[in-house]
DNA sequence: TAATAGCACTCTTTGGTTGAGAGTGCTAAA
DNA sequence: TTTAGCACTCTCAACCAAAGAGTGCTATTA
């Protein structure tokens, strides 16, 4: 598709574009790069590219800038190079500030979106994994108030779920316990999306030898694992202050509001999943349509239990790929590592 | 002070700044409001408000523009005049959006906060009752892993408080849900600020007469209750999309930083307890010395144990609280009445 | 034949000028 | 005490011109 010299001259301009944030001229190129051609030359081959949808004049007598479909292109050069390594003065300090934190699931990944915005200086996000595929570890009910039990559903994965459910019985707290232990011997091990498909039939078959009381509860349970398979357990967000740096009034409204509403969480959730490693969105118009300024480099880190979650950045689409890609992708691997051993 | 016609001439500048956001001359004055007087004995007046730094002029050829003080006036004026009266058929509105939430405290006041914002077209924030003014409803202990115990303290006012302690020894369930009934026995009913009063030397009397496990969990107990005394059990923000529409970047990015981390809250809180009903923030250097341009509405709310919280919204220094006092108010109002019965 | 020097052309940017308009403060008169 | 009249100040938008940047095209060169 491309020779030699045109990719080149193609990663030279964004290259500088990335940096100037300006539009890029010929005779620029050939100031900056040891390409030993004229800038007549240049313009050649520039015309070319333009013409191949690679980049675009802001107006005629203006500089070329990279279009989304340049921008996809050198960062695929970029991964196909091997041009990507992360600093490992970086790297360090990068580990010292996530393994600091408590022992908490949620709070190490938190810790670690904090710190992937700090050294990005854009919106750091992190997805957890989804709640259907965690494993049960303990099931607990609490009596609350009269009417009403709290569950509280703790994961292999370290995640904790609270629901309040009404019942219309009243219990006591001994009688409650029972009920947990039983739900505990019959549920430990398995992963919520299991449970659901199962609690229907299987459950219905020990109904001779349960009790009233279980059997009212397990209807509970049934409430709780049915309700939002999709419910994420925590999100985070971090660096939201960082966003009028690289925004415009209309971006921020629209990640605000993004964020603010869980939707654009699950359709991202939903692009990534099955994937692996660190991926660039360059134009995320396929995930939220006004967004298509921005970029999104994102990777997947997994659990003990080998679920996997997303941690990434948004930022303009003028970022610096070569120095965040590599960041990125140390970071979910820290976190994975993290999170493997707590 | 003010004589009256000074007093009325400076109201019908801000207000009409408030509709319009514009400067407002003595022209202007004459033709809106029925004051029979010319433009020149309007400027006279004007004359002096400004000397008085109620209002100024943002340049030699311009109308006038309300100063902070000006506002404070205002805002002052509106009160003690009581021209403050909710539109009944929002009142209504706001009730029903409210009323149709589930049971769980935090997410009344969630929803809250969403109406708020959604009828401002602000900001609206909410602020939980300080933790330790809550009522210990019920202590559990749940074996988390090897040598982790999930903490769970649910309150009377309806908060769920989960926290993971690491201990040294290895114990049974069971030998957790002894040493959570104790603790219930011990604690039910008192405020974690009691509890941390008296857990030092209550606790350390009855040492002898427990074993050794209780005796453990009461040192956890005590590191849990001890920590971060000011710790939000969950804090609440709305509408942040609703941001671009009255702020700067410079503001937004203020804002944003102040949301992520929790010192704003608590210096809001610390502002507010103490005080009754609903209070409006012109300029708010006094909490963030980079937000002088906004304003803030809010009114505290109480719960059924009588513990108070705080919800308001933050909008521009120039917004209408004709309108926003009341609906601040009234949702304030509408919080407690459903916090009591819940 | 590919690369290049030269050149006319286009478009943005910047700064300066100008006139209209808005609103004032002051003064003198009612 | 109020008001009409008026000169004054400042903003704002429009317009213009010159400078600058970068281009595409063409003729020339290695």
């Amino acid at each position: 598709m491309l020779d030699e010299r045109r990719k080149k001259i193609l990663c030279a301009i964004i290259q500088s574009h990335i940096d100037l944030n300006i539009p890029i001229g010929s005779f620029f190129i050939t100031q900056k790069f040891p390409v030993d051609l004229s800038p007549a030359t240049i313009r050649n081959t520039m015309a070319k590219l333009e013409e191949l949808g690679y980049i675009t004049q802001p107006h005629t007598s203006a500089g070329r800038i990279p279009t989304e479909k340049g921008y996809k292109f050198y960062v695929n050069t970029l991964i196909e190079e091997q041009t990507l390594s992360i600093n490992s003065e970086l790297s360090n300090e990068l580990d010292n500030n996530v393994l600091i934190t408590g022992r908490d699931n949620s709070k190490i990944v938190k810790k670690a979106t904090e710190t992937l915005s700090l050294y990005s200086h854009y919106l750091a996000i992190a997805i957890p994994p989804k709640t259907e595929d965690m494993t049960i570890k303990h099931i607990k009910f609490i009596k609350y108030e009269e009417k009403k039990v709290l569950a509280v559903i703790v994961s292999e994965e370290g995640t904790i779920n609270n629901k309040i459910i009404e019942i219309d019985k009243i219990y006591s707290q001994k009688q409650l316990d029972k009920a947990s232990s039983y739900l505990n011997s019959k549920f430990h091990g398995l992963t919520i999306k299991k449970v659901r498909d199962r609690i229907t039939d299987q459950l219905y078959r020990d109904k001779i030898v349960c009790d009233q009381l279980v059997e009212n509860l397990i209807a509970l349970c049934k409430e709780i694992i049915m309700e939002e398979p999709h419910k994420l357990a925590f999100d985070v967000f971090s660096g939201t202050s960082n966003l009028p740096d690289f925004a415009t009034m209309k971006q921020i409204k629209e990640i605000l509001k993004a964020i603010e509403d869980k939707q654009f969480m699950l359709k991202l959730l939903h692009q990534i999943s099955g994937t692996q490693g660190t991926q660039v969105f360059v134009g995320m118009e396929n995930i939220i349509p006004s967004l298509q300024e921005l970029s999104m480099v994102i990777s997947t880190y997994k659990d003990k239990k080998f679920v996997s979650g997303a941690i990434g950045i948004i930022g303009p689409t003028r970022m610096n790929y070569q120095k965040l890609i590599p960041l990125v992708d140390h970071t979910a691997r820290v976190l994975t590592r993290l999170l493997s051993v707590s």
